[in-house]
DNA sequence: TTGCGATACCTCAAACTTTGAGGTACAAGC
DNA sequence: GCTTGTACCTCAAAGTTTGAGGTATCGCAA
């Protein structure tokens, strides 16, 4: 099912924690999205179309998310929402992102001591 | 100078960071650096050596590294300082996470509000 | 009425990062 | 003599993200 063969430890994973998590606060179509990264990260992180686009076809070919088709006057839009097993995985990658930010923070902070490691 | 073309907005940067963090706080060779990144970030955070050693060489051909060559009994090593190039760029990684940890955590707590955001 | 900018969707090559597995070689222990 | 650990290295493959391209509709202003 998950085509995910490796484990990777990083692998950023934001952009799609973004959108899950905004589209759990709110349906939108993937344009919006675009913009309400900008607006709620203070314009401090920016993803392009060509980023959001891919991720959003993939997380609902996943049944993550659940894209309706509307037509609003001669226009098409496709609105998302998070289907129940996306925010299970919203809560799975908060708590990735979180462990993240620990672990960094960790070592920033950490003035080294621990065991000397090696010689 | 920089063959750096792009602006990314997120890019990760971790294992730099990382790396700029721990040589700065005592110098170290490559194999030591990967025990020493999973030690410090309590196994949180595991890069392997083909993360590590290509970014190290990159960093030392960038001027952010000084390598020295030593000789243990019969065995060699490559032991890394940070120059004082490489502790600005440190400075500037450091404020870049930081950038980018307010920009997902605002995202994360901040419930909505703002402005409606388009229709 | 033509042209522009915004909305809204989409795709793709290229650049970049990270993994996972491969390789060499030496030292120590069993 | 074999295995394990240290220490260096490389590379293909998989993955992510950028930046630029494309289509089409809408509303507004010159």
């Amino acid at each position: 099912m998950s085509p995910r063969k490796t484990n990777p430890p990083f692998r950023s994973g934001v952009p799609e924690l973004l959108i899950l998590h905004l589209l759990a606060e709110r349906p939108m179509h993937g344009y919006e999205l675009v913009q309400a990264i900008l607006a709620h990260t203070a314009g401090g992180l920016e993803f392009g179309e060509g980023c959001i686009y891919p991720i959003l076809h993939r997380l609902e070919a996943e049944g993550m998310l659940d894209g309706r088709r509307q037509s609003v006057g001669n226009r098409n839009r496709v609105v998302y929402r998070v289907t129940p097993k996306g925010r299970r995985e919203l809560a799975r990658s908060v708590a990735d992102w979180r462990r993240v930010v620990a672990a960094v923070n960790h070592c920033l902070q950490g003035g080294e001591r621990g065991q000397p490691a090696l010689a």
